[in-house]
DNA sequence: ACTGTTATATAACAATTGTTATTTTACCAT
DNA sequence: ATGGTAAAATAACAATTGTTATATAACAGT
């Protein structure tokens, strides 16, 4: 008997989601979502019961759209070379996503950095295979590597640098070879 | 004739300047920053026009503290290590000074990522007395280490990482010896 | 066609924030 | 003491935003 909803959630969120991408989180209010769906703030708060849940339904997006960067299928992880490169990349295509993950203070920021959980021990295992190096000493390396990317991506995301995807790709391989080289010799001397 | 004044210029801009510090532009405004002080919201406007003249004051006293941290005395810049140091202590020290100064998108940044004006030049001068390259050679290599660095500061910044002081000294100062010792390595074979 | 259900529109409320009009008050010269 | 001047308090306006009350309208079963 009801009439038909002309605005589904999954909608409401989409146009969630493209508003937070192209603007971040400050510009998403209501009156905006409604405005660009064409209908009032009602069909919102109809599917949602405040614009917090709305949002955190956007952040899991975000969260899912950030992983499908850095995985291949089912939980399989990139090689440790397409990985970094994959974050970066990610910075590059979704700015506003990265500074949201990455560049505000979260609590659960540790854990997402290097994605300490379940694929972290993966990453190092992925590192292992360039390095050579063991578990333990490949965990060290690769902070390293880690920071360089990130730095990278954190100077993509609020566009302070601007490089092609081929520079990128350069750079960061030039410079983890280089760290690597670097730090083999200096572990070599402390013997 | 008239009544003193008994909020100055300076001590709302103070005022400002501390809740800043502590939380950021978001949570600066008229009302808070008279709580603050004690009085109504009248001084301030007496003293500005708008609030975003004293946003402006307040940002030229927070990328003031910036180049305090990166200069000693009249426009001398700190040694290339120091420099480094120097910026992620900036960073820890006053995180949220650091995120608006280079972790926001703003066309200002490319200019003060490096200090790339009057300073710029002279940061590759401190770095070649480490590196002992060319200008040239130094400005590509300085480029990966200040990658690096603001890797480590923007972490530092958001608080996913805590290092300490030494942690800090030991991390950066290893990492850009073995960085330096790839790099020249790979530029001789390259030859 | 009529009715009950509910999606949507309209409009309003409350809180927040920049800003301003009006009133009060402090203080120095007289 | 008094009065003029300007600083400050009070209170209000306007815009923005989350949220909700009320009215309207669509649609399936009768």
């Amino acid at each position: 008997m009801p009439p038909v909803q002309r605005y589904k959630k999954e909608d409401i969120i989409e146009v969630a989601y493209q508003l937070v991408k192209e603007e971040g989180f400050d510009c998403v209010n209501a009156r905006r979502i409604a405005k660009e769906l064409g209908c009032s703030v009602q069909p919102i708060f109809h599917n949602f019961t405040t614009m917090e849940e709305l949002i955190n339904e956007v952040y899991q997006r975000i969260y899912a759209k950030y992983q499908e960067y850095m995985l291949c299928g089912e939980d399989k992880l990139r090689s440790y070379k397409q990985l970094g490169l994959s974050y970066i990349q990610f910075a590059s295509d979704y700015p506003e996503f990265f500074k949201i993950l990455f560049m505000k203070r979260t609590d659960l920021n540790v854990e997402k950095f290097m994605m300490a959980d379940a694929l972290g021990d993966n990453i190092i295992k992925a590192g292992q295979e360039l390095s050579g190096f063991s578990y333990e000493e490949q965990k060290k390396f690769h902070v390293k590597v880690w920071i360089f990317t990130h730095g990278i991506a954190c100077l993509v995301a609020t566009k302070t640098i601007q490089f092609s995807k081929n520079e990128i790709e350069e750079l960061l391989g030039n410079s983890v070879l280089e760290m690597l080289r670097g730090y083999k010799k200096n572990q070599e001397e402390k013997k």
